[in-house]
DNA sequence: CGCTGCTGTTCCGTAAACGGAACGATCGGA
DNA sequence: TCCGATCGTTCCGTTTACGGAACAGCAGCG
């Protein structure tokens, strides 16, 4: 009988000696925690502020679909999963483990990458990694009342907070404010800055 | 109306103004192909020269299922391609975008993240990230005949390679070897090493 | 030559994910 | 207070993904 395994270390059962398990062992991070995921889009779609009905329509799913998703009564076909996700903004791949982040998304000279989704007892959160090119700021709409933003510099010179009081940190800096109102990011001098950005959005209700 | 897109620039209709299309827009990247899925499923398990019954009894699902997986004649649930994916030993998000990458899987001195999967006309590729920290080298047994093994050398110095013949090289230095034989991969001085290795599996018959 | 054991595909009945409609609950305005 | 609109859940008939069995195609062996 060939021992086939190949050559990057595989997950190899009993990496910590606790149970008696001899069980293939969980390929670290990923997992299909239906309700979990379904956790993950309902916070995804209540900090976008909008309906069950509305994205359901949106994603061309049927409600009844939608909220048994997010209720983690169902067990979702991959199409319909990206319907959803899809319609949210984000990649598949950031409702599915908590990190291991996907894609970027872009704006004029600020790029942003969706690393997690999570949640505490009264928010969610979406944690971002950041990237500032110079240039003139990027400016952002308003959110909802009662969202706050945290930016942590890691490297170069960042301007950001609200329009008209910007606040100013370089790397290891740590800059807070509430963003219901209009507000943006740039970079100060040459520099390209390195950042993450918490996005922490009050849980309604 | 409120308008309420959260702060990280959203996808945004027109990325490029190509289509007359005002469809929502893709989100970046991770995507619901199904039939590029199952050729990445199936280019997995044959990298592992397993079965597809035996995968199929491993990962407790129908022959049918797996065989409509990878044919992209079915669109699996999440359970599914899970049970599947585990079976394989990388995360889920592996398979699903190209690249977007999952967690990390351990060895002794040595981790390694699985980037993408991907296939020319006649070989199936595995790209890792992969680290290397001071201290014993790590072995890995033979693969099956004909796999070669591409290490490029960003940070540190790498000693790898055949057991009996290994190689050295640098930051900017590539490594390559047929690795049907025993081989290992261990940092040189007391820096940790960074590095990309491409595992390469002709495709098989 | 059969026979055995394996490959991967196809057939088929069952279980369940799907979309649409009906439902009670909530909110705002007349 | 009543009405209309919208919220999210539940009910239900249709569609389809599911696992088991049957199938054709090969390879090895007596």
């Amino acid at each position: 009988m060939p021992q086939s395994p190949p050559d990057p270390p595989r997950p190899q059962a009993g990496r910590i000696p606790a149970g008696p398990s001899t069980e293939p062992a969980e390929p670290a991070g990923a997992d299909a925690d239906t309700p979990a995921i379904g956790r993950r889009v309902r916070a995804l779609r209540e900090a976008r502020g909008i309906s069950l009905s509305a994205l359901a329509r949106l994603a061309g799913v049927g409600k009844a679909t939608l909220s048994g998703l997010e209720n983690g009564t169902r067990n979702p076909t991959l199409e319909t999963l990206y319907a959803v996700t899809a319609q949210l903004g984000v990649p598949l791949t950031s409702v599915l483990s908590g990190p291991a982040a996907g894609p970027t998304v872009r704006g004029a000279a600020v790029s942003a990458t969706l690393l997690e989704v999570f949640e505490d007892a009264d928010a969610t959160y979406e944690l971002y990694r950041m990237r500032v090119t110079p240039g003139p700021g990027q400016l952002s709409p308003a959110h909802q009342p009662g969202v706050t933003e945290h930016v942590t510099v890691f490297a170069g010179v960042l301007r950001a907070g609200p329009t008209d009081a910007p606040l100013t940190a370089a790397a290891g800096g740590h800059l807070r404010w509430t963003s219901d109102v209009p507000h943006g990011y740039a970079a100060v001098g040459d520099e390209e800055v390195a950042a993450s950005l918490l996005l922490r959005y009050p849980r309604p209700k």
